[in-house]
DNA sequence: ACACCAGATCCAAAG
DNA sequence: GATCTGGTGT
C-alpha cells in the first residue's frame, strides 16, 4: 500500500482545500498547526526523505505526526513501520506521543539502533551460533576478555587502546580478515581474531556485534532479509548524524527500493565521532538513495534570537557543513551573558547566584567533562540548593549492581568466563587467582559442570568457598525455575554474602550500594519469570542509557552537553569555556580541524538547548591534578561578535587578539589575523599582511596593535 | 589469600 | 587531591 504522487499532491491539495482528514478529526489539526515545511515532511512519501531539521525547528512533532498521519490514513499498518532514536528515553517518548495521537501505534516499533539489533539477534540467534539467552559485554567485559587472552602484561591504557581498537572496526563492520590497513599491525588483527573466536565460543555479544552481526545477518541469509524488507514497509531514523558506517549499512540492508526510507538529522549537531558517528552518512546520503527528497527546517521555535544567533556565529566557523539557514521564530530577549571567574570554586558560587531565584527545574549546568561536576556538587551541597547529577555513573556500572550481575549472566550461560571469574570470589571467599587457574584448567566447557569436577582435586579453605559457590548457583538455578526473579535475586544476594559485604561497606564508607541492591530486586518484578524474563531484564539494563533515567522534578541539572542532545531548558549555564577544556584538547597535543569542527558543533549544541537564558562562563585558574593551572578564554567566546554578548560584573572580555582583527606590526605594516591558535601555553597567531606577506608570531613576544 | 602501602594514574564525550 | 593498581609482607 503506497502512495503514488498522485495521491499525495491529492491529499496536500484536500489539505489545502478543505483541510478535511475524516478518519481522525483532530489529524486536520495537527497538520495544520506545522509551517509549510513540516507538512511537506509529514505528507511526503514514496522516494527517500532526509528532513534537515535544524536546532528545535521542530523534528520530534514532524517525526511522530508522520508516524500518527500514516496510521490513521490506512497508508500502512502500524506493526510495518520501524523508527530508531538515539537513546532508550526518546524511543518512550516518541512513542508515548504516536500513541496519544492514535492508539494503534503501540504496534510500531520505536528502538534505539543497539536495541533494534539485539532484537533481530534474539530472533535468529540460531542461525549465528549465540547462546540463545546471550548476555551483552559491556566495554568492561569486552576489556576483561582480552585481558584473557593476552599474556604478556600491558598497561591499562594500552589495552584501552586495544580494546578501543576492535571496537570502532566492528562499527565499520571490518573483520580480522578484511581489516586493510585499519590495522597497523598484525598483533591487533590477531588478537581481534582470537577476540572475536573467544566471544563466539561463549556466545555472548558485544556492544559493536549489535550493529555488525545483524549486517553480517541479513547478507547471509536472503530468506531472513526478504522478510525483514517486507515487514518493514517505513523505517524511521532520527539523529541520523550520530550514526556510524554500520548502523548505515544495517538501514541500507534493510531497504530493497519498495520500503519507504526517512532519515531526520542535523549535520551541524554531529558530536559521536569519537565514538564512530560518520557525518558524512547524512551529507552523502542522497547520493547514496538517488531521488532521495531533501526538505530542510529552518524555523527555530525554541530559542530567542539572541540564543540562536549567538549560537550560530560559532558553528559557522566551521568548514565542514550543508550551511542550512536557520531562523529565530521567538520574541527578542535577553542578551546572552559571559562571565569569566577566577576558579571553578568561585564559578559555582556564581552558578549557585543565579539560582537564588529558586528557578531549578528550569536550569540547566552543562559541562564538557564529568569532573566539572564536582565543585558543583559540593557548593550545592553545602548550600542546600537542589540539584541532579545526569549520567555519571550508569546503575549497572555500579561495582555491586555489576557483582550481582555477573551471578545473573552465569545462570543465563555458563560459558560465560568473565561473569564466573568475576563472580566466583566476590564477595572473598577464599578462591584466589590459582584455584582459578586450576578450576579452568579442567575447563570442559560448561564452567558449572568444571566446578563439579575440580571441586575433588581442591582442599582447604578455597575447596570450601567452591563448594558454598556452587550452592549459591544451584539454588538460584532451581529458584530460577519456581519463584519469581525477584525472589530467586533476593535470596542470591544474601546467600552469595553479596548483602553482607556491601552492609559492612556502607557502614564504613556511607554509601548505599544495598540499597542499589534492593533496587535491582525491585525493578526485576516486573519482567516474567524464568531465564525469558531474566534474559529480558539483562539486556535492558545494559541497553540502558545514561540519559534514560532522566525525569524532570524541581532540582537543577547537571550534565555534559553530550548527554543534552534532544532536551531543553528555559535557562542554560555553560560553564568552562576554557582552551584546553572546552574546547578539549590542545596544550601540547595539537588539535586537528577536524576535532575543533566537532567541539564547535558541540557548543553549538549545548547552547541551542536554552529557551529564553543562556550564560556562558569561564574560569582564568582550574584546579587540576590537585593544582591549579592557568586557563586561556575559549576560542569560542572569541568567535562571538561582541555585541552580541552582555559580559557579567566587573571582568571586560578579553582584549587579546582575534581571528579577523586588523593589527599593525612595526615592519610589515597592516594585515589580517588569518589564524591563532595555542602551542603549549603560548599565543600563536599568523597574520596575512596587505603587501601579501604572511607572518607567524608568538604575540608576547611582539607588538600587534589592533586597529579598526 | 589478602591486607596494606607506595607509586601511578586520572580529567574526553557514551550505547 | 583522590582513586586505582601492583607489589610486598604476613
Amino acid at each position: 500500500m503506497f502512495f503514488t504522487n498522485k495521491i499525495e499532491q491529492m491529499l496536500i491539495s484536500r489539505l489545502r482545500t478543505q483541510g478535511d482528514f475524516d478518519k481522525i478529526p483532530a489529524m486536520n489539526d495537527w497538520i495544520s498547526s506545522l509551517n509549510k515545511r513540516q507538512q511537506e515532511a509529514v505528507l511526503h512519501h514514496g522516494e527517500p526523505l532526509l528532513i534537515l531539521a535544524g536546532a528545535g525547528s521542530g523534528k520530534t512533532r514532524v517525526i511522530t505526526t508522520k508516524i500518527a498521519y500514516m496510521i490513521s490514513q490506512g497508508l500502512c499498518d502500524p506493526y510495518s513501520i520501524l523508527a530508531v532514536t538515539f537513546t532508550n528515553k526518546a524511543a518512550g517518548e516518541m512513542k508515548e506521543r504516536v500513541v496519544q495521537m492514535v492508539p494503534e501505534a503501540e504496534r510500531v516499533l520505536i528502538r534505539t539502533f543497539h536495541s533494534f539489533g539485539a532484537w533481530l539477534l534474539r530472533r535468529h540467534s540460531h542461525l549465528l551460533g549465540l547462546n540463545e539467552n546471550f548476555t551483552i559485554y559491556d566495554d568492561d567485559d569486552q576489556l576483561a576478555l582480552i585481558k584473557t587472552l593476552i599474556p604478556e602484561k600491558l598497561s591499562k591504557s594500552e589495552l584501552k587502546a586495544l580494546s578501543n581498537k576492535i571496537h570502532r572496526a566492528k562499527d565499520r563492520c571490518l573483520g580480522p580478515e578484511n581489516g586493510g590497513d585499519f590495522f597497523e599491525d598484525d598483533f591487533t588483527a590477531d588478537l581481534y581474531r582470537r577476540y572475536n573466536h573467544k566471544l563466539h565460543e561463549i556466545g555472548n555479544v558485544d556492544f559493536g556485534d549489535l550493529i555488525s552481526l545483524p549486517v553480517h545477518l541479513l547478507r547471509t541469509y536472503p530468506e531472513v532479509k526478504a522478510k525483514l524488507q517486507s515487514r518493514f514497509q517505513v523505517i524511521l531514523v532520527d539523529e541520523f548524524q550520530d550514526t556510524n558506517f554500520a548502523q548505515f549499512e544495517l538501514l541500507k540492508e534493510l531497504y530493497n527500493g519498495k520500503n519507504f526510507l526517512c532519515v531526520v538529522g542535523d549535520e551541524d549537531q554531529s558530536i559521536y565521532s569519537f565514538r564512530g558517528a560518520e557525518i558524512e552518512n547524512i551529507v552523502s546520503f542522497p547520493e547514496v538513495f538517488p531521488h532521495t527528497k531533501v526538505i530542510t527546517l529552518e524555523e527555530n521555535y525554541r530559542s530567542t534570537p539572541q540564543i540562536l544567533n549567538l549560537a550560530l556565529e560559532v558553528v559557522k566557523n566551521n568548514e565542514y557543513r550543508l550551511g542550512k539557514k536557520l531562523y529565530a521564530q521567538k520574541e527578542s530577549g535577553e542578551m546572552v551573558e559571559w562571565a569569566q571567574l577566577s576558579d571553578q570554586d568561585e564559578e559555582a558560587q556564581f552558578c549557585a547566584t543565579i539560582l537564588e531565584d529558586r528557578n531549578y527545574k528550569d536550569t540547566a549546568i552543562l559541562y564538557r567533562n564529568n569532573f566539572q561536576s564536582r565543585a558543583f556538587e559540593t557548593l550545592f551541597q553545602r548550600f542546600g540548593i537542589p540539584y541532579k547529577l545526569v549520567g555519571s555513573v550508569r546503575f549497572y556500572e555500579r561495582e555491586e549492581i555489576k557483582d550481582a550481575l555477573a551471578y545473573l549472566s552465569l545462570l543465563l550461560n555458563p560459558l560465560d568466563e568473565i561473569a564466573f571469574i568475576r563472580s566466583i570470589n566476590k564477595p572473598s571467599r577464599g578462591i584466589g587467582d590459582k584455584t582459578i587457574d586450576k578450576i579452568l584448567s579442567y575447563f570442559q566447557g560448561d564452567l558449572i559442570e568444571t566446578c563439579r569436577t575440580a571441586i575433588k582435586e581442591i582442599r582447604g579453605k578455597a575447596g570450601q568457598g567452591l563448594g558454598q559457590f556452587l550452592e549459591v548457583i544451584d539454588t538460584a538455578q532451581a529458584n530460577l525455575e519456581s519463584h519469581t526473579l525477584s525472589e530467586m535475586v533476593h535470596h542470591l544476594i544474601k546467600q552469595s554474602g553479596l548483602e553482607a559485604h556491601y552492609e559492612e561497606q556502607d557502614k564504613l564508607y556511607y554509601t548505599s550500594k544495598v540499597m542499589n541492591l534492593r533496587e535491582l530486586v525491585n525493578a526485576l518484578s516486573s519482567y516474567a519469570n524464568g531465564k525469558e524474563g531474566l534474559g529480558q531484564y539483562m539486556e535492558s539494563i545494559t541497553l540502558n542509557s545514561a540519559i534514560d533515567n532522566y525525569e524532570e522534578d524541581d532540582r537543577v541539572t547537571f550534565m555534559t552537553i553530550h548527554l543534552t542532545k534532544g532536551l531543553e531548558f528555559n535557562r542554560v549555564i555553560l560553564t568552562g569555556l576554557e582552551e584546553g577544556l572546552f574546547p578539549h584538547g590542545g596544550y601540547g597535543s595539537a588539535i586537528e580541524a577536524r576535532e575543533i569542527e566537532e567541539e564547535r558543533r558541540l557548543f553549538y549544541v549545548g547552547a541551542t538547548r536554552a529557551r529564553e537564558k543562556l550564560i556562558l562562563t569561564s574560569c582564568r585558574r582550574r584546579l587540576q591534578y590537585g593544582q591549579y593551572k592557568e586557563s586561556m578564554i575559549s576560542r569560542f567566546i572569541e568567535e562571538i561578535p561582541r555585541e552580541l554578548l552582555a559580559v557579567f560584573g566587573d571582568t571586560g572580555p578579553s582584549n587579546s587578539l582575534r581571528r579577523g582583527d586588523r593589527v599593525l606590526h612595526n615592519e610589515y605594516g597592516t594585515g589580517i589575523i588569518e589564524n591563532k591558535w595555542y602551542n603549549d601555553d603560548d599565543e600563536m597567531v599568523i597574520v596575512r599582511f596587505d603587501s601579501g606577506q604572511m607572518a607567524q608570531f608568538l604575540t608576547q613576544y611582539t607588538t600587534l596593535t589592533r586597529i579598526s
